[in-house]
DNA sequence: CTGTAATCCTGCGAGC
DNA sequence: TGCTCGCAGGATTACA
Protein backbone atom coordinates (compact mmCIF):
# COMPACT_ATOMS: atom_id res chain seq x y z
CA UNK A 1 0.00 0.00 0.00
CA UNK A 2 1.93 2.83 1.33
CA UNK A 3 4.67 4.27 -1.37
CA UNK A 4 7.01 7.05 -0.14
CA UNK A 5 4.39 9.94 -0.05
CA UNK A 6 1.84 7.66 2.09
CA UNK A 7 4.48 7.00 4.78
CA UNK A 8 5.44 10.41 4.58
CA UNK A 9 2.02 11.92 5.13
CA UNK A 10 2.31 9.29 8.40
CA UNK A 11 5.40 10.12 9.89
CA UNK A 12 4.25 14.13 9.56
CA UNK A 13 0.76 13.09 11.13
CA UNK A 14 2.56 11.06 13.96
CA UNK A 15 5.23 13.86 14.71
CA UNK A 16 3.36 16.60 16.72
CA UNK A 17 1.46 13.56 18.47
CA UNK A 18 4.49 11.19 19.40
CA UNK A 19 7.37 13.94 19.55
CA UNK A 20 8.38 13.50 24.09
CA UNK A 21 5.26 11.56 24.27
CA UNK A 22 6.33 8.55 27.21
CA UNK A 23 6.25 4.90 26.07
CA UNK A 24 4.25 3.54 29.44
CA UNK A 25 3.38 0.13 27.98
CA UNK A 26 3.58 -2.21 24.96
CA UNK A 27 0.70 -5.13 24.01
CA UNK A 28 1.23 -7.23 21.28
CA UNK A 29 -1.68 -9.55 19.49
CA UNK A 30 -1.54 -12.78 19.30
CA UNK A 31 -0.92 -12.78 15.36
CA UNK A 32 2.58 -12.03 14.06
CA UNK A 33 3.77 -9.20 11.72
CA UNK A 34 6.05 -10.47 8.72
CA UNK A 35 8.87 -9.65 10.88
CA UNK A 36 8.61 -12.15 13.75
CA UNK A 37 9.05 -9.79 16.66
CA UNK A 38 10.34 -11.02 20.54
CA UNK A 39 8.09 -8.84 23.01
CA UNK A 40 11.44 -9.11 24.67
CA UNK A 41 12.48 -5.74 23.09
CA UNK A 42 8.92 -4.19 24.36
CA UNK A 43 10.43 -3.92 28.03
CA UNK A 44 13.96 -2.03 26.52
CA UNK A 45 11.54 0.49 25.44
CA UNK A 46 9.32 1.14 28.07
CA UNK A 47 9.74 4.11 30.60
CA UNK A 48 11.67 6.00 27.47
CA UNK A 49 10.28 8.63 25.44
CA UNK A 50 10.19 8.87 21.31
CA UNK A 51 12.02 11.87 20.37
CA UNK A 52 12.03 11.56 17.06
CA UNK A 53 9.99 10.27 14.21
CA UNK A 54 11.17 10.19 10.48
CA UNK A 55 11.57 8.24 6.89
CA UNK A 56 13.91 6.76 5.03
CA UNK A 57 12.36 5.24 1.61
CA UNK A 58 9.38 3.32 2.95
CA UNK A 59 10.68 3.00 6.07
CA UNK A 60 9.68 4.41 9.17
CA UNK A 61 11.94 5.39 12.15
CA UNK A 62 11.15 6.07 15.65
CA UNK A 63 14.49 7.66 17.83
CA UNK A 64 14.06 6.74 21.46
CA UNK A 65 15.49 7.96 24.52
CA UNK A 66 18.66 6.02 25.94
CA UNK A 67 17.37 3.99 29.01
CA UNK A 68 21.36 3.33 29.12
CA UNK A 69 23.63 6.75 28.83
CA UNK A 70 25.70 6.54 26.22
CA UNK A 71 25.89 9.91 24.68
CA UNK A 72 26.61 9.25 20.67
CA UNK A 73 24.28 6.67 20.48
CA UNK A 74 20.59 5.10 20.82
CA UNK A 75 17.62 2.64 20.37
CA UNK A 76 15.27 2.87 17.57
CA UNK A 77 12.20 1.38 16.15
CA UNK A 78 11.88 0.66 12.76
CA UNK A 79 8.56 0.29 11.09
CA UNK A 80 7.41 -1.22 7.79
CA UNK A 81 3.67 -0.57 6.56
CA UNK A 82 3.65 -3.55 4.35
CA UNK A 83 0.59 -3.39 1.46
CA UNK A 84 -2.04 -2.46 4.67
CA UNK A 85 -0.11 -1.45 7.39
CA UNK A 86 -1.75 1.77 9.81
CA UNK A 87 -0.44 3.56 12.11
CA UNK A 88 -2.66 6.00 13.93
CA UNK A 89 -2.77 7.83 17.45
CA UNK A 90 -6.19 6.96 19.16
CA UNK A 91 -7.50 7.73 22.89
CA UNK A 92 -7.12 4.85 25.03
CA UNK A 93 -11.01 4.88 25.42
CA UNK A 94 -11.71 4.33 21.42
CA UNK A 95 -12.88 0.79 20.25
CA UNK A 96 -10.10 -1.14 18.75
CA UNK A 97 -10.14 -2.10 15.22
CA UNK A 98 -9.74 -5.43 14.12
CA UNK A 99 -6.56 -6.55 13.37
CA UNK A 100 -4.83 -4.03 15.35
CA UNK A 101 -1.36 -5.84 16.67
CA UNK A 102 0.77 -3.77 18.07
CA UNK A 103 -0.38 -0.72 20.60
CA UNK A 104 2.11 1.81 21.93
CA UNK A 105 0.20 3.04 25.49
CA UNK A 106 1.36 7.08 25.75
CA UNK A 107 1.58 9.60 29.03
CA UNK A 108 -1.18 11.24 27.69
CA UNK A 109 -4.39 9.00 27.04
CA UNK A 110 -3.85 8.10 23.82
CA UNK A 111 -2.04 5.51 22.28
CA UNK A 112 0.00 4.65 18.68
CA UNK A 113 -2.11 1.52 17.14
CA UNK A 114 -0.14 -0.20 14.23
CA UNK A 115 -3.01 -2.08 12.55
CA UNK A 116 -2.40 -4.48 9.45
CA UNK A 117 -5.30 -6.51 7.87
CA UNK A 118 -2.47 -8.86 5.68
CA UNK A 119 0.05 -8.59 8.00
CA UNK A 120 2.87 -7.75 5.65
CA UNK A 121 4.05 -5.00 7.80
CA UNK A 122 6.96 -5.42 10.52
CA UNK A 123 8.01 -3.72 13.50
CA UNK A 124 12.28 -4.48 14.82
CA UNK A 125 13.84 -2.71 17.53
CA UNK A 126 17.54 -1.53 17.28
CA UNK A 127 19.59 -0.83 20.21
CA UNK A 128 21.77 1.57 18.13
CA UNK A 129 20.33 4.18 15.74
CA UNK A 130 23.67 4.21 14.09
CA UNK A 131 23.68 0.25 13.64
CA UNK A 132 19.84 1.22 12.20
CA UNK A 133 20.65 3.84 9.60
CA UNK A 134 23.80 1.70 8.14
CA UNK A 135 21.64 -1.11 7.64
CA UNK A 136 19.24 1.18 5.74
CA UNK A 137 21.49 2.80 3.89
CA UNK A 138 23.41 -0.49 3.15
CA UNK A 139 19.48 -1.55 1.80
CA UNK A 140 18.36 1.36 0.33
CA UNK A 141 19.24 3.49 -2.38
CA UNK A 142 19.44 7.14 -2.37
CA UNK A 143 15.92 9.39 -0.99
CA UNK A 144 14.26 11.14 -4.72
CA UNK A 145 14.98 14.19 -3.59
CA UNK A 146 18.07 14.13 -3.04
CA UNK A 147 19.23 11.83 -5.88
CA UNK A 148 21.13 13.66 -8.59
CA UNK A 149 20.82 13.60 -11.97
CA UNK A 150 24.03 11.70 -12.98
CA UNK A 151 23.75 9.40 -9.99
CA UNK A 152 20.16 8.07 -11.45
CA UNK A 153 21.25 8.36 -15.26
CA UNK A 154 24.30 6.18 -14.31
CA UNK A 155 22.24 3.53 -12.44
CA UNK A 156 19.55 3.12 -15.26
CA UNK A 157 22.11 3.30 -18.03
CA UNK A 158 24.44 0.45 -16.57
CA UNK A 159 21.30 -2.21 -16.33
CA UNK A 160 19.59 -4.36 -19.25
CA UNK A 161 16.42 -4.39 -16.82
CA UNK A 162 13.44 -2.59 -17.59
CA UNK A 163 12.12 0.59 -16.55
CA UNK A 164 9.65 -0.48 -14.07
CA UNK A 165 12.13 -3.20 -12.39
CA UNK A 166 14.37 -0.57 -12.10
CA UNK A 167 12.12 1.98 -10.18
CA UNK A 168 10.69 -0.79 -7.77
CA UNK A 169 14.33 -1.70 -6.89
CA UNK A 170 14.59 0.31 -3.23
CA UNK A 171 18.46 -0.14 -3.38
CA UNK A 172 18.69 2.10 -6.50
CA UNK A 173 16.21 4.30 -5.65
CA UNK A 174 14.21 4.38 -2.39
CA UNK A 175 10.64 5.12 -1.76
CA UNK A 176 8.92 4.57 -5.74
CA UNK A 177 6.27 1.80 -5.74
CA UNK A 178 4.15 0.19 -7.97
CA UNK A 179 1.38 3.53 -8.84
CA UNK A 180 4.23 6.36 -8.63
CA UNK A 181 6.48 3.90 -11.14
CA UNK A 182 3.57 3.84 -13.25
CA UNK A 183 2.63 7.52 -13.06
CA UNK A 184 6.63 8.37 -13.37
CA UNK A 185 6.75 6.80 -16.81
CA UNK A 186 3.93 8.26 -17.96
CA UNK A 187 4.83 11.54 -17.24
CA UNK A 188 8.10 11.15 -18.18
CA UNK A 189 6.57 9.39 -21.71
CA UNK A 190 9.09 6.17 -21.55
CA UNK A 191 7.20 2.84 -21.77
CA UNK A 192 7.54 1.20 -18.19
CA UNK A 193 9.27 -1.95 -20.24
CA UNK A 194 11.74 0.08 -21.79
CA UNK A 195 15.52 -1.17 -20.51
CA UNK A 196 17.58 1.11 -18.71
CA UNK A 197 20.59 1.04 -21.46
CA UNK A 198 18.35 1.67 -24.45
CA UNK A 199 17.62 5.35 -22.49
CA UNK A 200 19.34 8.49 -23.23
CA UNK A 201 20.80 10.77 -20.86
CA UNK A 202 18.04 12.82 -21.07
CA UNK A 203 15.23 10.51 -20.54
CA UNK A 204 17.26 9.69 -17.61
CA UNK A 205 16.98 13.08 -16.15
CA UNK A 206 13.25 13.34 -17.56
CA UNK A 207 12.20 10.63 -15.37
CA UNK A 208 13.92 11.19 -12.41
CA UNK A 209 12.02 15.31 -12.76
CA UNK A 210 9.13 13.17 -13.34
CA UNK A 211 9.18 11.12 -10.40
CA UNK A 212 10.00 13.94 -7.81
CA UNK A 213 7.29 15.64 -9.74
CA UNK A 214 4.53 12.98 -8.83
CA UNK A 215 5.91 12.37 -5.43
CA UNK A 216 5.47 16.05 -4.67
CA UNK A 217 2.38 16.16 -5.87
CA UNK A 218 1.09 13.00 -4.24
CA UNK A 219 2.65 14.33 -0.37
CA UNK A 220 0.78 17.41 -1.24
CA UNK A 221 -2.25 15.41 -2.15
CA UNK A 222 -1.50 13.05 1.26
CA UNK A 223 -0.79 10.60 -0.47
CA UNK A 224 -3.37 7.86 -2.17
CA UNK A 225 -5.87 5.92 -1.13
CA UNK A 226 -7.06 2.68 -2.90
CA UNK A 227 -8.59 1.06 -0.04
CA UNK A 228 -6.59 0.83 3.14
CA UNK A 229 -4.20 3.29 3.49
CA UNK A 230 -5.15 6.36 5.89
CA UNK A 231 -2.64 8.88 7.43
CA UNK A 232 -1.63 8.92 11.04
CA UNK A 233 -4.40 10.88 11.58
CA UNK A 234 -6.69 8.91 10.16
CA UNK A 235 -7.41 11.07 7.33
CA UNK A 236 -7.72 9.21 3.37
CA UNK A 237 -5.11 10.13 0.85
CA UNK A 238 -7.12 12.30 -2.44
CA UNK A 239 -4.24 12.17 -5.41
CA UNK A 240 -5.80 8.63 -6.19
CA UNK A 241 -8.10 11.26 -8.11
CA UNK A 242 -5.00 12.43 -9.96
CA UNK A 243 -3.71 9.06 -11.81
CA UNK A 244 -2.96 9.36 -14.74
CA UNK A 245 -2.08 5.76 -15.37
CA UNK A 246 -2.30 3.30 -12.46
CA UNK A 247 -5.89 1.78 -12.19
CA UNK A 248 -6.72 3.44 -15.92
CA UNK A 249 -6.72 0.72 -18.03
CA UNK A 250 -9.16 0.79 -20.92
CA UNK A 251 -9.82 4.38 -19.96
CA UNK A 252 -8.35 7.46 -22.64
CA UNK A 253 -4.89 8.71 -22.07
CA UNK A 254 -5.25 12.17 -21.05
CA UNK A 255 -3.15 13.16 -23.81
CA UNK A 256 -3.80 11.33 -26.93
CA UNK A 257 -7.49 9.50 -25.80
CA UNK A 258 -5.96 5.88 -26.82
CA UNK A 259 -6.76 3.83 -24.78
CA UNK A 260 -4.30 2.95 -21.49
CA UNK A 261 -3.14 -0.25 -21.44
CA UNK A 262 -1.70 -2.81 -18.93
CA UNK A 263 1.35 -5.15 -18.62
CA UNK A 264 2.40 -7.89 -16.13
CA UNK A 265 6.08 -6.20 -15.31
CA UNK A 266 8.76 -6.92 -12.65
CA UNK A 267 5.52 -9.37 -11.81
CA UNK A 268 3.16 -5.88 -11.35
CA UNK A 269 0.88 -5.07 -13.04
CA UNK A 270 1.95 -2.01 -14.70
CA UNK A 271 -0.55 1.07 -16.72
CA UNK A 272 0.93 2.93 -19.72
CA UNK A 273 -0.04 4.80 -22.74
CA UNK A 274 0.37 2.54 -25.71
CA UNK A 275 1.38 5.72 -27.91
CA UNK A 276 2.67 8.92 -26.09
CA UNK A 277 4.85 6.34 -24.08
CA UNK A 278 8.00 4.81 -26.20
C1' DC B 1 23.45 -10.51 -14.04
C1' DT B 2 18.38 -11.39 -15.70
C1' DG B 3 13.70 -12.70 -15.15
C1' DT B 4 9.99 -15.28 -13.08
C1' DA B 5 7.41 -17.29 -9.49
C1' DA B 6 6.37 -18.40 -4.94
C1' DT B 7 5.92 -16.86 -0.20
C1' DC B 8 4.10 -14.27 3.62
C1' DC B 9 -1.60 -12.76 4.63
C1' DT B 10 -6.76 -11.17 4.37
C1' DG B 11 -10.53 -9.31 1.81
C1' DC B 12 -13.09 -8.12 -2.09
C1' DG B 13 -15.11 -8.13 -6.58
C1' DA B 14 -15.92 -10.72 -10.91
C1' DG B 15 -17.80 -14.54 -12.96
C1' DC B 16 -20.17 -18.78 -12.96
C1' DT C 1 -27.03 -16.96 -2.83
C1' DG C 2 -22.63 -19.25 -2.74
C1' DC C 3 -18.58 -20.83 -4.59
C1' DT C 4 -13.81 -20.31 -6.77
C1' DC C 5 -10.39 -17.43 -8.82
C1' DG C 6 -7.49 -13.66 -9.26
C1' DC C 7 -5.87 -9.63 -7.66
C1' DA C 8 -4.18 -5.91 -4.27
C1' DG C 9 0.28 0.58 -2.33
C1' DG C 10 5.74 -4.68 -0.56
C1' DA C 11 9.93 -7.35 0.31
C1' DT C 12 12.51 -11.49 0.13
C1' DT C 13 13.94 -15.88 -1.46
C1' DA C 14 14.59 -19.71 -4.61
C1' DC C 15 15.36 -21.26 -9.01
C1' DA C 16 15.98 -21.29 -14.27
Amino acid sequence: MPELPEVETVVRDLRPLLAGRNIQQVIAGKQKLRRPWMPAWSQSIVGGTIQAIRRRGKWIVFDLSNAFPAPHDRPALLLHLGMTGQLTVAETKTPKQDHTHLIFSLDNATELRFRDVRRFGSADWFASILALDEYLNEKLGPEPFLMTANEFTQSIRASSRNLKALLLDQALIAGVGNIYADEACFLSRLHPGRLGKSLKEADCRRLLEAIVAVLTRAIEGRGSTIKDYIGGSGLMGTYQGEFRAYGRTGEPCLNCKAPIEMERLAGRSSHFCPKCQR
